[in-house]
DNA sequence: AGTTAGCACTCATCTCATGAGAGTGCTAAC
DNA sequence: GTTAGCACTCTCATGAGATGAGTGCTAACT
């Protein structure tokens, strides 16, 4: 059978429809609000056929049809509007990704409640791997007896602190001069690098200060292994918008589904990904059983290249995928962008 | 009317039983179960007294008692068993409670998991309100040109770092020397107190260095307002435990709920108090109409006598007080502890 | 006077039957 | 190939019992 162009009509306007209303649509109504020119019957006829092309199924025998997850590829694939932003939503994408580019946790927030807002589903963002990112500089301060701020710099212009212990007799201008060496050695090398293979060449070139290197070791080596355990942070945005579909009004559905988004290793592996461009992941094409109901737009953030982050939304399978296309393009367009012009110090 | 020994039993078995059950319980059901020696007649006699006294309630005319809010508080105050610990519990929260506390953040993160996992409740921790935290010491480190990282530390051992932006032609070296004035005149004071007195001092002891000063001002001017702004950073902890208390089992008002746990705003409004040791609120009692069907165990985190924090459990009005109770009082008496025995630096 | 048994009454909840409404599939006519 | 007509199916809302838990009252009992 082919998918002439009158069936594609028709799935069109079913998806469409069930994608404002969330009733499952008849032939009737079809005939009623799309001009298609046919009669009822007609549709039916055509409606059958798509039914058997698996594009198209009835919850039950006298309710009319829904999308069913190939019809909605079908429909994104092939019948879609191309995805299309409006100016004011451009806007605001704009002004709200413009403040503080350097500190990206704050961009990533708010681009995630950002997303929310604007497509009243669940936005997810995989942030920079910090493990990942290339090392720049540490630095060492004073703190409490036995005890120092290390502050490290990554290339991708992440800052963060740690306290690390340190032996009671040692001062941090001691310290520095480690970091010195560690700097020198590990400029532009992910921590994760470092623990794989320079360690050992660090270690060798530090030899004379032996005491030093021990303690400066011992410390990053926790820092490091923390980083791998939890290299990516996932925020979430308006996982509450969930609540407002109708195909999550039941209770249990919802808590499983709540459940599953707060837990992490779950949304990495949703989002986990080495695409370029829009991915759009529907219903049972998600390996994970709790999000089979569910649909994920995301695009990958890249700098120099190299995947770091995530952004998506998650929705049910009934979304507005032209909207939520556009937004999620749009959007890690511009971070990307915005990446792209900054480089680390 | 008198509240005898008899009546003070029967109302402690509707509430130990309503907080097990969540079921209204009626004059045979206690007669049964409990082992007060007198029939269901008489019972119905003395509940009729407790319904006066606006002690315990009917859901509607034939169903079981349930205790009024006013219920809960007789049994808080004086039927319920002392809050007490068991052993295996107090050994998790020291242990979980034990490692890195100089890291603020994520031992308050880590308490609050814990706290929802040992009362299958929500926890709710406002953190170390970082404004007002008395302000120790500030160093400045290269970043990329024009901008520098402003590392300030905290009197309550806080590392914070910011990205500021400085002249394009002034060295982070400069700005040390700037740092160093503020950190002598700011020494012991929060950035509020700064804010409010200091700068003019600071700003006639540095006059020479007119160019210098004019930039760290503008640097602290936006962070110390941001402070202000978001003091304390609300962290929860098992929000979705709400769902599987039976009197969420309505979609409508686990939406209200939720919603409510979302906004910061609320939680802080909830949990501000300044009084010492454990409180309790029950139903009503709570000023916003959201947490009318909740109750909340708080108690305050103290440093130097000043509060910067709140521990707390929310739960339904029908919860186990006793075990709340003696759970947060354990945790915040193990935090007050480890917090007094650092200072900073 | 306090306690208890007995009984009528109330009210939520469950079940079942009924009917309306929406939609399909099939057949026959156009 | 398209359409009208019609029987059929299935869901959902509605309402009528039936059920059962629980109360309040009265009268008898200790």
């Amino acid at each position: 059978m082919q998918m002439d162009e009158r069936k594609k009509r028709i799935l069109r306007a079913i998806v469409q429809d069930y994608i404002a209303s969330a009733e499952p649509i008849g032939s009737r109504t079809i005939a009623r609000k799309f001009d298609l020119g046919v009669s009822p019957a007609t549709i039916r006829n055509e409606m059958s056929d798509l039914e058997e092309l698996g594009l198209i199924e009835q919850p039950h025998t006298s309710a009319g049809r829904i999308p069913s997850d190939a019809g909605y590829r079908y429909y994104v694939d092939f019948l879609m509007d191309p995805p299309c932003l409006g100016d004011q939503d451009k806007v605001l994408i704009e002004r709200e990704t413009a403040r503080r580019i350097h500190e990206i946790q704050e961009v990533v927030t708010q681009t995630s409640k950002l997303l929310s807002q604007l497509t009243s589903l669940t936005s997810v963002i995989m942030s920079p791997q910090s493990g990942k990112s290339p090392f720049s500089k540490m630095y060492f301060l004073p703190y409490q007896a036995g005890q120092a701020i290390m502050v490290v710099v990554k290339e991708n212009g992440v800052v963060e602190n740690h306290i690390v212990e340190i032996g009671e007799g040692v001062e941090a201008e001691e310290l520095q001069k480690v970091a010195d060496v560690l700097n020198r050695k590990m400029q532009g090398h992910s921590l994760h690098d470092v623990r794989k293979s320079l360690l050992h060449e660090i270690y060798s070139e530090l030899s004379r200060q032996r005491h030093l290197l021990d303690n400066a070791l011992a410390m990053l080596e926790p820092i490091i292994n923390e980083d791998d355990d939890d290299q990516e942070h996932i925020y979430l945005g308006g996982a509450l918008n969930m609540l407002n579909q109708p195909e999550f009004r039941d209770l249990d559905k919802v808590k499983g589904l709540l459940r599953a988004l707060e837990e992490d290793g779950r949304l990495k592996k949703l989002l986990s990904t080495q695409q370029h461009g829009l991915r759009v992941s529907i219903g049972g094409e998600n390996k994970l059983e709790e999000f089979q109901d569910c649909s994920v737009i995301s695009a990958s953030l890249r700098y120099d290249g190299e995947v770091f982050g995530v952004v998506g939304i998650l929705g049910p399978t009934r979304m507005d995928y032209a909207k939520a296309m556009a937004i999620v393009d749009y959007t890690t367009r511009r971070l990307n962008r915005l990446l792209r012009n900054r480089r680390g110090p």
